[in-house]
DNA sequence: AGATATAATTTCTATGATAAATGAGTATTA
DNA sequence: TAATACTCATTTATCATAGAAATTATATCT
């Protein structure tokens, strides 16, 4: 694996995201001082301090003199910063974050599409188009499903000519992995996903946004539904056990 | 003003991140040294290396031995915090950042009201009426419509109950204020957008998700079909003058 | 009681010194 | 000649130490 060097101040970020996300420090408790972090991680007061800093900056925590350093409440993390988003997938996600990745991802995906539909320029188009080419040999085990659908989703965000569309390549990406963690298989795609992905792309060749949008946003909605159906049943299982 | 104190890491950081945003270092080009920036701000290379931290965590520059520091992309840079956001709008707001911004709140926005059909408790509804009632006044001109507009859309992504879209608070709070420089003064809320507001409450009280997200949608897109309209003038005029 | 001063704790800033990474140029070798 | 290995200069990365500044708790005084 092409795993990139990480200096110590790095490792330590990841480190801290990593235990806060598993509820190792309460949130609105303090973590250990600057001075503690020395001796515990066996770095230098340089490298601590700037991995707080960098912390900081991503709404982790907060630093100030006297009170030492502290686990800011969740509204403060920046969720789209894409570490502190797969900090939270590796420590415990669970259906209920699924939900809200869904959630999240139904209006935005839907209006890329929309967007795409007026805006996608030509090697848009021929990259979206080759990325349902790879969904289709995923069809018959041909191609990897799961990177296919990846690469179909981010090539309609990159279509939409939207800065901040284009931002949260990254972090559907991200989210597209944990619903693989919980589906958990290398499924093939159906011929009928397949079907639905290449409709939204000929709406938005021929400019249709909002055929383009309803038929991303459908796609979606079926898919949260099926969420929904999961934990509702998990609630009631919860019920009964009690 | 109740204007923070600031140490000299953060001034430092809110310096470069508005140079940056104001094209006053280029994209892949290099920012001075860690020791051209000390002397440059006349700070120790401790608060310069941590500043340099902060603005790396939030994706704007890379840095490196050898290479110095670098401007990275737009693509890397987390549009979604508050921060970084900020120095956009102070660099050079334009029409079509605005454009971007109303495309991505429409569909935020709408599936926010979706959601918090579905999900509102009693405090969420009760914030909503508040805000709705405090846009009542703002008819009159009896409180600030803008200030009411904040907070009616404010309460709705809290209803939703996703973490994600309640992050997305801060985010479009600050939309919201570009929104505000372009329109550019006090205006007072019509009785008709007052009205459209309360439709949407109404549907979120109800519980029907489907009409409080068309409802939303609706309004966002008669907005941004007057900002597209705009853009469109102002293209023909160009066309004209050339 | 309330205001004021003092003290203790923790981060913030500065400085100097050394290590490590990186890239370019140079020499070496097949 | 081309590929490889080596050396060197540049820049950030890390460590260590010392003092300043901010913040909170406590004690003191009126």
């Amino acid at each position: 694996m092409d795993l990139p060097y990480l200096n110590l101040t790095q490792q330590l970020v990841h480190k801290l995201g990593q235990a806060i996300m598993q509820g190792q420090y309460q949130v609105g408790k303090g973590l250990p001082s600057e001075a503690d972090l020395c001796a515990q991680y066996n770095i230098s007061r340089t490298a601590t301090r700037e991995a707080v800093k960098m912390l900081t900056a991503k709404g982790l925590i907060s630093s100030r003199p006297r009170q030492g350093i502290k686990v800011l409440e969740s509204k403060h993390w920046n969720f789209f910063d894409v570490d502190v988003l797969s900090w939270i997938l590796n420590g415990q996600p669970n259906l209920y974050m699924l939900r809200h990745f869904l959630q999240l991802r139904l209006p935005i995906e839907s209006e890329a599409a929309y967007l795409a539909a007026e805006y996608a320029e030509y090697d848009d188009l021929k990259d979206i188009e080759k990325a349902l080419g790879r969904m289709k040999n995923a069809t018959t085990g041909q191609d990897d499903s799961h990177e296919a659908d990846i690469e179909f989703h981010q090539s309609i965000l990159s279509a939409s000519q939207n800065p901040f569309f284009i931002q949260l390549k990254s972090f559907i990406s991200t989210a597209l992995q944990v619903n693989l963690r919980f589906t958990n298989r290398m499924q093939a795609v159906t011929m009928e996903e397949y079907q639905a992905h290449v409709d939204i792309f000929n709406h938005i060749k021929n400019g249709d946004s909002e055929a383009a949008a309803k038929c991303a946003l459908i796609t979606q909605r079926e898919t949260l539904a099926i969420v929904n159906e999961k934990i509702k049943r998990l609630e009631q299982e919860e019920k009964k056990s009690m």
